[in-house]
DNA sequence: ACCTGAACGTA
DNA sequence: CGTACGTTCAGGTT
């Protein structure tokens, strides 16, 4: 079995940097890499976005960019002594002739796929790579056979290929790098990962792909037979052989079709085998893994515009360039270190350099446990060195000597610092001085992306490609990887989070929001872990209460709505329901959607009041019923063992600076209707607890652009402390405050607040179902008399199309490109964006301040009590014995304090036994 | 096995 | 044709 994936020296101090070469011809041991050109090609081209990548001329570049760069990684990471790239020929193969439609139904070539396999062949020539391509056969068959040979020789083999047929080709010295997604992504299958995959050992795959079938090859396989049927039928009878030999046997529905579908099978068994036989024109000794050509290199390169990776390619190789700038992204190698001393040794060296001390890169490992995660080891990565440190080796100097220095206030960049401090809890272990967490800098240089894993942060700021090897967060497939691998990994992603760091340092600085990260989201970041680990306390007996009532009122409803209708139909899916009311019962055609027509709340509303239809009264109460019972269920999943459920923040998911959450999403708790506060009812104080305490500011958002504006109408019905809503009503309708009648009311209400979204007068007048004209009036009186709010809401569109962003009190910023955008539609969207985020960001940025100064008074107190959940402007606190007054005190104070406004935040609060009886 | 759209809960 | 999210399901595609 063949377990290092990657190199791990533990002696390795004196040699930071190890050129190919010399790996190449050090040690006995051979391992050849055999890539398959074509899938990764298409890969890298699928990976990478065309536009992105092309020279002066206008000829693509994506995939050779994404291609030379993933095979760069490769031998970085796996230090293969031999490698070679096989590709296929556009001629006939012996597949295809048998079987004319062998990967037919394809989609056609991209057109800017042409032109760039020949540039790949070109640059592996120029490398020194041999490429191999064979008449009338595949890349695979070439593959097959190289591994064979391979292994014949006693070498390990690794085989990197995006098709799944080569699965068939592991063994214990050959492995399949199989891409889960795009080029950065692609973990190592060996024969327990295909078992675990396809309950079949890598050498029954084909058996299992004869059955099944394979879309990609246009074999089509036994109807009614997947993965799951197939592995049975091979397991039961020890291979396809036996299988075909027992068709008989077989009953079922199944059964039939396999027996009307053989030949089919035989076929595609005939073609799935990949010959492991074939004639070569290039001997395995030739494929050794040579310098590249240098003067080949630099010509080709330059004319591809590849500047990065030709400093990548040479670094690799060992060969220096000229003024290198000592930025090379070589990955340090790393020591695992087993003692107090070695550890102080290591720590010791990274601080006695002149100056300030340069901070180090603390990666994390751990391992699930139930629903936590559980630190089993840490990586400590400086630019030229690197040490790993297993947990839980009962070496009490040695722990005593990394808990030390964790707390200690020594300089640290992490990556998913909170996912750190959560892991490192149940072993008793802080972090401290942590100036840099990495998902967390790029989400303020650019929040609005969508991951900010290592690898996407690494290709977008680094123009740096690299794979992760293998499990890295939690939820990953767990390869059984050797520790040696894991701390490989471990080591560079925390070698990519300091370059990352190094990179961002600058840009924080320019964009002045070095504070929001020092003083704002890592002290937070820290707070919401405690936060998370605590978790809610969940009352069992309501639970299962409330899912017992609802379960009955589904089931009734369901049968009353089959009933009223005579049939049955599945209530939840939108395209029967579409069926049954605008064909069969004939009703009136709602709002349209891609899909047809919309079957939503408020559509199935206005027909019940239209039709008063049994069925529509029937589904609604089915659609309430179940939504709220399916997240009893899920919360239910959710309950730990402590009894509690431990929600997950993100911090740098929502663009404008809030928090989300998630596993489960506890922002989202129904609190509208009686039904759903059943739910929130269910949140109960724990053992030991006097009450839960929620406080929450009111109208923050109005408030907010209140002072934004300084708009003086506003902010003097704010300082007299008066209804908002009905001293702007009397204002816009002209009365007395004592006679706006509650729908002028209602009307303003909706009226502020939707100003907040960038509310239009088409959308007013639907809201208010009112005429457009009446709500343009409306719109103009609100600003004839709040000028304020219309001349700052004008300015926040002009200023924002003039810096490219909008900013919060704080200084939090959101690009908006799209507000120059020749597309109307996205130019409008990007306007009602500039108008929102200023204000909900900055209401983000006012609650995480004051949770902040929630957390340091609790803990200055000495209280007991602790902060349990955000609901954006709302806080749930769990209240100690004795502590009640107090706490309502601090957390009013801090609430209130957490901004300088122009105008006063309020903070209400309420107390209850449970999230519904201290609400309000 | 993965993705998208529709629907709906919150602020 | 107000913003910001997360989750679920169905239905469609690997």
């Amino acid at each position: 079995m063949m377990t290092r994936l990657a190199p791990v020296t533990e002696s390795a101090k004196t040699a930071p940097k190890t050129p190919v070469s010399a790996a190449a011809t050090h040690g006995g041991e051979s391992r050849l890499l055999v890539i398959d050109g074509h899938s990764m090609a298409f890969r890298a081209f699928y990976a990478l976005p065309p536009e992105n990548f092309s020279t002066d001329s206008g000829q693509h570049t994506n995939a050779v960019h994404g291609f030379t760069s993933m095979l760069l990684t490769m031998i970085r990471q796996q230090k293969p002594t031999h490698v070679v790239v096989a590709f296929d020929l556009d001629t006939p193969t012996f597949r295809s002739l048998e079987y004319t439609e062998y990967k037919g139904g394809r989609n056609k070539t991209p057109e800017e796929f042409y032109g760039q396999v020949d540039l790949i062949i070109k640059v592996m020539a120029a490398m020194n790579i041999p490429t191999i391509s064979v008449d009338g056969f595949e890349a695979d068959d070439i593959i097959a056979t190289l591994a064979a040979q391979g292994e014949a020789a006693g070498w390990d083999v690794l085989v990197v290929s995006g098709d799944r047929d080569a699965f068939q080709l592991i063994t214990d010295k050959v492995l399949v790098l199989y891409p889960k997604k795009g080029i950065s992504d692609i973990p190592p299958m060996d024969a327990a990962a295909v078992e675990a995959k396809y309950f079949v050992p890598p050498n029954r795959y084909s058996d299992l792909a004869a059955l099944v079938g394979e879309t990609a090859d246009n074999l089509p396989g036994v109807p009614g037979v997947g993965p799951k049927t197939a592995a049975k039928w091979i397991n039961l009878y020890g291979g396809l052989d036996g299988v075909l030999e027992n068709l008989d046997s077989i009953g079922g529905k199944v059964g039939e079709s396999l027996r009307a579908h053989v030949e089919d099978v035989r076929r595609n068994r005939r073609l799935n085998h990949l010959l492991r036989d074939m004639e070569l024109p290039v001997a395995l000794e030739d494929t050794v893994l040579r310098a590249p050509d240098r003067e080949a290199v630099e010509e080709l390169f330059d004319a591809l515009q590849f500047n990065t990776l030709r400093k990548r390619l040479f670094d690799l190789f060992g060969e220096e360039e000229a003024a290198d700038d000592g930025e090379g992204h070589e990955v340090p190698r790393h020591e695992v270190v087993t003692d107090a001393a070695a550890l102080k040794a290591w720590l010791d060296a990274g601080t006695n350099g002149s100056g300030a001390p340069a901070p180090t890169a603390v990666e994390v490992l751990s391992e699930r446990v139930g629903l936590m995660t559980e630190a089993t080891a840490v990586a400590l990565v400086r630019a030229d060195s690197a040490a790993v440190v297993e947990l839980g080796t009962a070496d009490e100097a040695l722990d005593r000597e990394l808990a030390r220095w964790l707390t200690s206030d020594a300089p640290k960049v992490a990556h998913e610092y909170k996912e750190a401090l959560k892991a490192l809890a149940p072993r008793g272990l802080a972090l401290g001085g942590v100036v840099d967490d990495t998902s967390i800098s790029g989400y303020l240089i650019q929040p609005d992306r969508r991951s900010y894993d290592l690898p996407d942060l690494s290709q977008v700021h680094l123009k740096v490609t690299f794979a992760a090897a293998g499990s890295t967060g939690a939820g990953q497939l767990d390869l059984g990887l050797e520790d040696g691998a894991k701390f490989a990994d471990a080591v560079q992603r925390g070698y990519v989070a300091l370059l990352l760091s190094g990179h961002f340092a600058p840009m924080l600085a320019e964009r002045g929001a070095d504070h929001l990260l020092g003083e704002l989201e890592l002290p937070l970041a820290a707070v919401l872990a405690r936060m998370e680990l605590t978790g809610i306390e969940i009352s069992r007996d309501r639970l299962d209460t409330l899912m017992a009532d609802l379960t009955a009122a589904m089931d009734a409803a369901q049968a009353a709505a089959f009933a009223a209708i005579g049939h049955e139909v599945n209530l939840g899916s939108p395209k029967q329901l579409q069926q049954v009311l605008f064909e069969e019962l004939g009703l009136p055609k709602t709002k349209k959607i891609k899909t047809g027509y919309t079957t939503d709340a408020a559509s199935l509303k206005a027909l019940l009041d239209k039709t008063g239809h049994e069925f529509l009264a029937q589904l609604m109460a089915h659609r309430e019923a179940s939504k709220l019972r399916q997240m009893v269920e899920t919360l239910k999943k959710s309950v730990a063992d402590d009894g509690r459920i431990h929600t997950t923040y993100a911090q740098n998911v929502a663009a404008t600076g809030r928090l989300s959450s998630n596993n489960p999403n506890l922002q989202n708790i129904p609190v509208r209707s009686e039904e759903g506060r059943r739910v929130r009812d269910m949140f109960v104080v724990g053992a030991g607890y006097e009450c839960l305490l929620a406080a929450d500011y009111s109208q923050i958002e109005m408030r907010i652009m209140a002072h934004l504006s300084g708009d003086a109408g506003l902010i003097q019905a704010y300082a007299e402390g008066e209804d908002l809503h009905r001293y702007v009503g009397s204002h816009v309708f002209g009365v007395a405050p004592g006679e706006v009648t509650s729908a002028m009311r209602s009307k303003v209400k909706a009226m502020s607040y939707g100003l907040a979204y960038g509310l239009t007068s088409f959308g007013l007048s639907k809201q208010l179902e009112i005429s457009v004209d009446e709500a343009r009036t409306l719109v103009k009186d609100y600003f004839d008399r709040f000028g304020g709010v219309r001349d700052y809401l004008r300015g926040v569109v002009e200023q924002a199309r003039i810096d490219g962003y909008t900013s919060t009190i704080e200084g939090r910023r959101r690009y908006l490109p799209d507000l120059s955008s020749t597309d109307r539609q996205l130019r409008e969207l990007a306007e009602r964006v500039a108008l929102n985020s200023p204000i909900q960001g900055s209401a983000a940025d006012i609650i995480k301040h004051a949770m902040l100064g929630v957390a340091a008074e609790l803990d200055r107190q000495g209280l007991k009590s602790r902060m349990l959940l955000q609901v954006h402007d709302e806080l749930v606190l769990e209240v100690w014995p004795g502590e009640r007054a107090a706490v309502e005190a601090l957390v009013v104070a801090q609430m209130g304090a957490a901004a300088d406004l122009l105008v006063p935040l309020e903070v209400q609060v309420g107390v209850g036994s449970s999230w519904n009886d201290a609400g309000h």
